[in-house]
DNA sequence: GTCTATAGAGTGATAGAC
DNA sequence: GTCTATCACTCTATAGAC
């Protein structure tokens, strides 16, 4: 037996689970989008971390405040979960992007035979009038969300129109994809999602085959694909 | 005093508040609306009805029944409440309907300071997965939302498109009216709504102005207004 | 920081008299 | 068909030892 001393320590001496608080936040997320916030009882959540109940109190004020927690971690991981993927998968294309990232979420709808949906839409409609804090970090992820596609529509430049409302369209992507995960869970199939989906790309072929004329009426060097 | 037996009895002998069931249901469907299925109380329901356990129980299996049978009620009025109103202000031009419906759910949820919103999206999102009787009722909500919508894009005729694919387009306009609604209550203003149904607005007036052209190069007797 | 035990209120649902 | 009373649980949250 070598003497403990001397031995070099690993680079992680604490190949442990991830710490207590993360535990519970990572069983809330899953169990509040598979159940909703009201239906999860506190005493699944704490089962399902393994962790007791003094631990989570000690972390977390009230089951409203690990709402709160789990808000939080959509926000921090919108960019790396959800949005790079996108970019790396389509880095040359803002407009076809936006179609991918569509994509991401009807891949998920599918994998799960159109239930849960999306996390924060669930508790949108759950929880924004009974909980004013929650509200606001909802409000805060759909924000980012959208900005996040405006900025994609902005790189598209003179391929969309530029008297177009980049702003708005942003705000009306999110409500395509929110209202079609929607129709989908109801009818439990993708066909719902697929049609609203295929109308935006319709309404976005459009705005890209006007901007394409009116460049080329002023000259440019021709018109862009209108896919 | 007149001899009662003679007397003409009143064409409504019962001026009663609604019987019991009726109550119960009323008083439910406002509760679900405003508090979500899971986070209602029975008792709750009782008081504000003023039964007792005894009588819901008598009509209702379960609390899960009695949401069906909202569902029911929401189905049964659609027409009626939703609808009708919107034919009765629009009766010539069924595109402007769209937006004439749309806009009375603006109404609505600035009535409300962008609270409640949609009692059946709502209940879309709390209770598809878990009560699949709950989710067939309702979908046959949306399907019989879009299918009103449908026929009034079918009375359209050649003002749009003969191609365009209708009923895509009519689910494409609950998924607008839902997602709309889901952002308005998060982020507490009518703002991303209306940023919504604007986008909305522009894709249906490029298929009105599309469809004009169309019937103009054909030789038709002049193209239509574009609202 | 984590443990056990439990408080105190509320849950959906039922029994049986009237 | 409506009443009261209550069962058997579950809920969120806390106290206090370790």
């Amino acid at each position: 037996m070598p003497d403990p001393i001397h031995e070099i320590p690993p680079e992680k001496p604490k190949p442990d689970l991830p710490p207590t608080r993360e535990r519970i936040v990572l069983a809330a997320l899953r169990l509040f989008q598979e159940q909703g916030f009201t239906a999860t009882g506190v005493s699944t959540i704490l089962r399902e971390a393994g962790v007791n109940s003094g631990s989570m109190y000690h972390y977390f004020d009230s089951k409203e405040d690990l709402l709160r927690a789990c808000l939080q971690w959509y926000i921090e991981h919108l960019e790396p979960i959800v949005m790079a993927p996108q970019k790396a998968a389509t880095p040359g294309d803002p407009v076809e992007r936006i179609f991918t990232l569509l994509d991401w979420y009807r891949q998920g709808l599918v994998q799960m035979n159109c239930t849960l949906g999306c996390p924060v839409g669930n508790l949108a409609l759950e929880c924004s009038d009974q909980y004013p804090l929650v509200r606001e970090l909802i409000d805060r992820n759909f924000e980012n969300w959208a900005a996040e596609i405006e900025r994609w529509l902005d790189e598209a430049g003179d391929r969309l129109p530029g008297d177009l409302d980049r702003k708005s369209l942003s705000k009306f992507v999110l409500t395509v994809m929110e209202g079609g995960v929607m129709q989908a869970r109801a009818h439990k199939s993708i066909e719902p999602f697929d049609a609203s989906v295929a109308v935006l790309r319709d309404y976005t072929d459009r705005l890209l085959v006007e901007a394409a004329a009116k460049k080329k009426s002023r000259g440019g060097s021709g018109g862009g694909k209108a896919r």
